[in-house]
DNA sequence: ATATGCTTTCAGTTTGTTTTGAAAGTTCAA
DNA sequence: TTGAACTTTCAAAACAAACTGAAAGCATAT
């Protein structure tokens, strides 16, 4: 296989992959694509290579942008915007798994609290199904929120051997 | 807040989470319901509370089945079938992370082993970038099967307290 | 055998999401 | 200040996912 067919398959393949975990198809072959080029590239060349329109890649960089993925990047003497993605895996994962708990973990654990309150007899049996699940979801999302914190403020090499020693 | 408006929010929330992780609102629904459900229900009940057709209350729970989160139980005397949830929230976890990585990381990870063996010549940036990109993943996506496998084979005991002592 | 009660299927419709493209906006050089 | 080069916006169109409901299927009791 050559680099022209495997950008490809990878680029395709990265979109299918972030559609099934809620991201939509362009944004992720867009930040596919600027994780396999070289040099930052301009919009222009993303709707070449995807083979979208001028509005969708505007607004999928810039959603990229917001996630921290992706730099805006000024060439001195060029007036065109280049676009450049972060590269360093590790990165990536942290500064996503940084923004998917601010957006969404958080205000989960902060409805779960309040739910855990509700009135009505805990003898009751649907009172106390109610108040297991979700005491359970809580203190289960709890632990998660803090193994995250940590992973957002380690380092890679932590990650590829000081954690893997419990996973032995 | 009394029992009915909470278990209201909890599945509505819980519905929505789900759609940002790629799983539809209705199947998160009903998941959400199942779990708050002190004893098994029917197709009609889940009619009834979530205000959903029949079909569309048969496919998801078939789906949740093949999830392995929801079982069929047949009441000796009873012609209906009624569906009960798992409510161990760690079985339920380790059994969504069991799934997703055999349906998505798996063949993820046999995509990337074959991208990273491209023909071209390594002093080129982008084949080495290519390369680069592909390869960071491969090993990141390594680290991460390995902990999920070990992640999936513990207890719970393990989770709350074990691991949590590296996450000090 | 057939009627009854329940489950499954799926074509058609609805709903929700993504994309387009043209117009408006911005920046900058001359 | 004008206009060329570029970016942003957003209403409408296209597309995709989810849902409905009626018909078909299945199992059991009579």
């Amino acid at each position: 296989m050559n680099l022209t067919e495997a950008k490809q398959q990878f680029i395709a393949s990265w979109g299918a992959f972030g559609t099934q975990w809620g991201i939509n198809r362009t944004m992720a072959q867009i930040h596919a694509l600027l994780m396999v080029s070289a040099e930052p590239i301009t919009q222009d060349d993303i709707m070449e290579q995807l083979n979208i329109s001028r509005g969708n890649v505007n607004m999928n960089i810039r959603d990229l942008i917001t996630w921290g993925l992706v730099d805006r990047i000024l060439l001195s003497g060029e007036r065109k915007e280049y676009f450049s993605a972060e590269k360093d895996v590790w990165k990536v994962a942290t500064q996503i798994i940084k923004e998917r708990k601010k957006r969404e973990l958080d205000p989960m654990m902060k409805l779960l609290v309040t739910l855990e309150n509700i009135e009505g007899d805990k003898k009751d049996k649907d009172v106390k199904q109610f108040i297991d699940t979700v005491s359970g979801l809580r203190k289960f999302g709890k632990k998660a929120d803090q193994m995250l914190d940590v992973m957002i403020k380690a380092d890679e090499s932590w990650f590829l051997t000081g954690m893997m020693k419990i996973f032995k």
